[in-house]
DNA sequence: ATCTTTTGTGCGATATACGCACAATCGTCA
DNA sequence: TGACGATTGTGCGTATATCGCACAAAAGAT
């Protein structure tokens, strides 16, 4: 018999399990796809999907259920909070317009990289239509190991993080990817090749001030295009972040 | 005694509130805050808190909790379910471009704007520092307006939405409100001077299809500015929205 | 038309959450 | 440094909110 945890409210988290289940891989989910990929009983599932129909954060068509755009309020709390509007979307805006290239602000989210902020480009050479809030690997992008080189301790993230091949320049082995993750600490900037994506170079270099939570800002280009100018953009543009404060609050 | 409604969960709506409660007016919030803002009894609310700290959305640090960039990914499902980021910001950023400002994407949410993407730019002559999921009045700008123009029946949110006086020129009267809104239906664009901020005029038009859910797009720029470019150019980015399925799912 | 899946709904049982009270802690101010 | 006010942590009795189940109905697929 499990001692009940009476500071915290099971309800609300399994109602918070349902919200998380809107991951935006389909458009729409029906009370069964929740209660399958919740794993809760159907009337608890459904309980939690009529709440946030009440509240406005899920519209119902038919049997299907969809996110309304009230959730971007909940997002606008952090970056509201966080002064992105004014002090990090600018920023990243006059960098990327510099190197012609998209710059991204990531985070560690468990054992994923978190997109914070980007600026895109109206014609760029590489877009993934990713946005705030979207998940990337932590093993085979040039964020996610610059990430990883920020912790005290990796091995265990590591350990736990997705290992996909895809592509065929993936690093197959955590070893390997430990090794890299220790030559971009070394060297103050990681650098991937083709491992995501085949033939677009990763970079990466740290925004956080060490000890801080880390954050990393980084760009993507195909394969030959100036590495140099990248990093000395990305190096910048972390200077200009830090001198605003992000990530210190 | 009341009627329960047993088909919601009211403890997950107390946990709702308390996460809604982080609006990013404050970085941080006390227990206190939270409950106050939530009108909560201080158990209740510390509950809803500490059960988001165990989920990874708040941050605990003293007696301050704060927004983790973990609710961007809340955020995420909505952006990714309606293909923000492949079909909707390329098409802001584009033409936003060519005009040489800032375009934003809008819908209303209850009785205020609320922002869906924008692309903002590196250097461009108005920018408000908003961000995906902030709310603007709906009385007072050209976006508002135009949602308005958009609905049914505009009366009674008309009556329901604030209606401060952020400039001299913000017009005074409900009457005058919607004298304009229904202008704005008539020229099929809506346009504000100066009535949000000194000095700025507002432009909005349609993207949405009659009977879709209410979305526009608009842009500001200082008085004295090529209006009929600005019209032209959201004209263009409205129509390739359209075509692009925005807001028909 | 049939079959399968999904959903709506009622309800008895009980576990969860409620709010209160008390003590402790923290922040502010003189 | 001490006093005071505000905030917080915690235990707990109570009740109600939520649980999950079962049954029937509806919807979708073939």
């Amino acid at each position: 018999m499990t001692t009940q945890d009476r500071s915290t409210a099971a309800t609300f988290a399994k109602g918070m399990a349902v919200l998380a289940a809107f991951d935006g891989s389909a458009p729409a989910l029906t009370l069964a796809d929740i209660a399958r990929a919740t794993g809760q009983d159907r009337a608890a599932a459904r309980r939690g999907a009529l709440t946030l129909v009440q509240l406005g954060f899920l519209t119902q068509s038919g049997r299907a259920f969809a996110l309304t755009p009230k959730v971007l309020t909940l997002a606008a709390g952090y970056l509201r909070a966080n002064h992105f509007g004014h002090r990090v979307q600018p920023v990243l805006n006059r960098h990327a317009a510099q190197l012609e290239a998209e710059i991204v602000l990531a985070a560690r989210e468990g054992t994923e990289v978190l997109l914070l902020a980007q600026s895109t480009l109206a014609s760029g050479p590489v877009s993934f239509g990713f946005t705030p809030g979207s998940r990337l690997p932590l093993l085979h992008t040039s964020l996610g190991r610059m990430l990883l080189a920020l912790e005290p301790d990796p091995g265990p993230l590591a350990e736990a993080a997705e290992l996909p091949r895809h592509t065929e320049r993936s690093l197959g082995s955590r070893a390997e990817v430990l090794a890299s993750v220790a030559e971009a600490r070394a060297a103050g900037f990681a650098e991937t090749d083709g491992e995501f994506e085949s033939g677009i170079v990763g970079y990466a270099v740290p925004v956080s001030a060490p000890g801080a939570a880390g954050l990393v800002v980084g760009t993507s280009m195909p394969r030959g295009s100036d590495g140099e100018a990248a990093l000395r953009a990305l190096r910048l543009c972390a200077a200009e972040l830090r001198q605003s404060g992000v990530g210190v609050g």
